[in-house]
DNA sequence: GAGCACTGC
């Protein structure tokens, strides 16, 4: 066991003040309203703003109301669009009662599977994901006459779709009777990045609430950030004032231990004179809500409050009380691999702006310290941001959307920072191979001109050029000369009706076509959301038991067979919770998974698809799926190895896959590959397959290359 | 033999 020993404390730098306190701002009200009447000129004279404020200053429930009641036409539209469901709901509550009007009248929001909206609503708070949604059926956006797009400092996946959206639809707009007009508003003063890429719009600044932050860096590196997190724990407990402590690590499992020797440090220290009790709370999103909600109840006056979080803290959930920050400097990060075909979940060194917003959590009911277990010198030489999660994912069902939106050259769509080619003609291979995409030739008048006139051919060296895509070696055209443009299929424009991988999309509709649609909405809910089943850490004492009855629904089939009967059992006893904990499963999965697949029948419906169940053939649903997910093809080679189909790469089983209970299978299907630790590429959840299933379900020219 | 955080008319 570890002690704060008096030759181990982390050296802080001498503490420099960087702000002071202002408490008359709560009661005069927010910083932003004596910058109203100028924000407002501005809105009105501009066609696009960018507003940079913390958050504190009010910008998110001030300037939708500014825009609405000063600058939009009488019966004009404002949507504001979030990164996050619950900020949209919480921010049209908000505004909705500072007006006095019932929710979802004036003021309205739009997310997922909820929505309070009417006629006369002419402010909505929305999701990005519902915008750009949205953007199919109305690519203009001309049901709004302003559009703000809020967070977009985060740099989240849709926000980026969005803004380049909106961007595209204020082009169209340009010169008409009802332009666009967009608000952009971020937390990030660094905006020149942005400002460039909206034509050097100009930037409203928001004073923030002033509020007094003390930054204290380590002196010296630190080898070991656990052992330093430690110390610094017990270091604040002893010498700093009362307040709570929120302290930044990277996942369940690092939280957890540390939670562990902090509680056995604790009874240690307590013993000595003087010192209080410490409360050491986990924080992190596979906790059960309930567990979470610990974290906001107040402790007794003589204890003080020690949160172990994930980057959950950082910006979804907002703890009051917290006064002290210690910030590791770690995040974990999943990028997707396109030479894999893999995520990637790694420890890696936090952006600036992350430990910038880390740090903010400190202080917002007073004076607070962020404790920083890296030197200043460590901190200048991270980067100013973090990469964007564009940059960063699996673009398959982006490039599917920009597709059905009607996006001319999805291969150059103008985002702020553009992902690589690689990963763009990736997405576009695998949209190819699922029949949502074809690549069409078209003859332009320069292209006609090069072929007939000079019959130039692209030159040898650059047509051999390959290039990995999924992992596969392809022979690319040369881009210069392809002249060649992707299409959607009537196919494609059908799968981004559902909001669903392609792939899943795919196989829900193959259900239709074998009569079991009604099993594949189960397949495509319970694959399209994380586990149910909880893990060590989630689960009560008697848990691990009861974990062990869950078994009675291992199928020998496989994950998508197994979660479906865990699925229909949540059903049966009708939807309860307490079955749920029974049986230590996530209620919270098991209840999105439910309303996912309301949905996806809904579309269906929509659709004209007839509902139609396999009752009596069982294998129907799993030969549905290997035509939607035969790019995720496994098979056993003869030394008793799984070797992926598309990149020969060797993988392994996952150790939560229910294909573990039983003996190896020839052809799986895997429901994504996880690379990283020692174990090479090893799938998640697996479904066991018919060789023949594979085979029918193919593209002609995968057929060819696998030899099926 | 191991899971950061979000999201989808």
């Amino acid at each position: 066991m570890m002690a704060p020993r008096g030759d181990s404390h982390v050296p802080y730098k001498r503490p420099r003040l960087s702000s002071t306190g202002d408490l008359a701002n709560d009661r005069l009200g927010l910083p932003i309203a004596e910058a109203r009447q100028a924000l407002v000129s501005q809105f009105r004279r501009l066609d696009t703003a960018i507003v940079v404020g913390d958050t504190g200053s009010g910008k998110s429930t001030q300037v939708p109301q500014y825009l609405l009641d000063h600058v939009v036409p009488r019966g004009g539209v404002v949507c504001v669009s979030q990164p996050r469901r619950v900020a949209a709901i919480a921010l049209a509550s908000r505004v909705s009662s500072e007006r006095a009007s019932v929710l979802g009248a004036q003021v309205g929001y739009s997310v997922r599977f909820e929505r309070a909206l009417s006629p006369g609503t002419t402010l909505c708070f929305c999701t990005d994901g519902v915008l750009c949604r949205e953007a199919i059926s109305d690519p203009r956006l001309a049901r709004y006459d302003v559009l703000v797009l809020d967070e977009v400092h985060e740099r989240a996946l849709h926000t980026d779709v969005a803004l380049a959206l909106a961007r595209a639809a204020q082009g169209a707009r340009r010169g008409t009777r009802r332009p666009l007009k967009l608000v952009v508003m971020t937390a990030t003063p660094d905006v020149l990045r942005l400002r460039r890429y909206l034509n050097g719009a100009p930037v409203l600044f928001v004073r923030g609430r002033q509020r007094a932050l003390e930054l204290r860096h380590a002196k010296s590196p630190q080898l070991d950030y656990l052992h330093a997190t430690l110390v610094t724990i017990f270091q604040v407990h002893r010498e700093e004032d009362r307040g709570d402590i929120l302290v930044f690590l990277t996942g369940q499992d690092e939280i957890e231990a540390t939670a562990r020797i902090c509680r056995q440090l604790s009874r240690v220290a307590v013993g000595n004179a003087g010192v209080h009790r410490i409360e050491v709370l986990p924080l992190y999103s596979a906790l059960p809500p309930t567990v979470q909600q610990r974290v906001f109840s107040p402790v007794s006056p003589d204890c003080r409050k020690v949160v172990l979080a994930t980057n959950i803290a950082e910006t979804s959930l907002t703890i009051p009380g917290i006064r002290y920050v210690i910030d590791s400097g770690v995040v974990k990060i999943k990028r997707h691999n396109a030479e894999l075909g893999a995520e990637v979940l790694a420890v890696g060194p936090v952006a600036q702006s992350q430990a910038a917003q880390r740090a903010g959590r400190a202080g917002r009911d007073g004076p607070g310290i962020c404790f920083r277990l890296y030197t200043h010198k460590q901190f200048m030489a991270l980067s100013p941001l973090a990469t964007p999660e564009i940059q960063r994912c699996d673009l398959t069902s982006v490039l599917l959307n920009l597709l059905a939106i009607g996006v001319p050259n999805v291969e150059d769509f103008d985002f702020m920072d553009r992902p690589s080619p690689d990963a763009i003609q990736a997405s576009l291979q695998t949209l190819q191979w699922l029949g949502a995409v074809k690549r069409i030739e078209t003859i332009t008048q320069g292209a006609r001109g090069m072929q007939a006139d000079n019959g130039v051919r692209p030159s040898k060296s650059t047509n051999e050029e390959h290039s990995t895509i999924n992992g596969m070696v392809v022979k690319t055209d040369d881009r210069k000369n392809n002249q060649k443009k992707i299409v959607l299929t009537t196919l494609g424009r059908t799968l981004a009706a559902f909001p669903l991988d392609p792939q899943l999309a795919k196989a829900l509709l193959a259900g239709s076509e074998l009569s079991c649609l009604e099993e594949m909405l189960t397949f495509a809910a319970v694959l399209s959301v994380d586990s149910f089943f909880l893990t060590s850490a989630g689960r009560s004492k008697e848990g691990d038991q009861a974990a062990t009855a869950c078994l009675r629904f291992t199928s020998p089939d496989g994950d998508a067979p197994t979660l479906a009967a865990v699925f229909r059992a949540y059903l049966a006893s009708g939807s309860n919770k307490t079955w749920c904990i029974e049986n230590t499963l996530n209620h919270r999965n098991l209840r999105l998974a439910s309303e996912v697949r309301k949905q996806l029948r809904d579309i269906c419906v929509k659709l004209g698809l007839k509902m139609s169940s396999s009752r009596n053939e069982p294998s129907l649903p799993l030969r549905a799926l290997c035509r939607g997910l035969f790019l995720q093809a496994v098979r056993l080679r003869p030394d008793r190895k799984y070797e992926s189909f598309a990149t020969h790469r060797p993988v392994t089983l996952g150790p939560s896959s229910a294909l573990r209970a039983v003996s190896l299978r020839p052809v799986v299907l895997h429901h994504g590959l996880a690379a990283g630790g020692s174990a090479g590429l090893s799938m998640r959840r697996a479904t066991a397959v018919k060789s023949e299933w594979l085979g029918e379900a193919l593209p002609a020219a995968l057929a060819h290359r696998w030899m099926i």
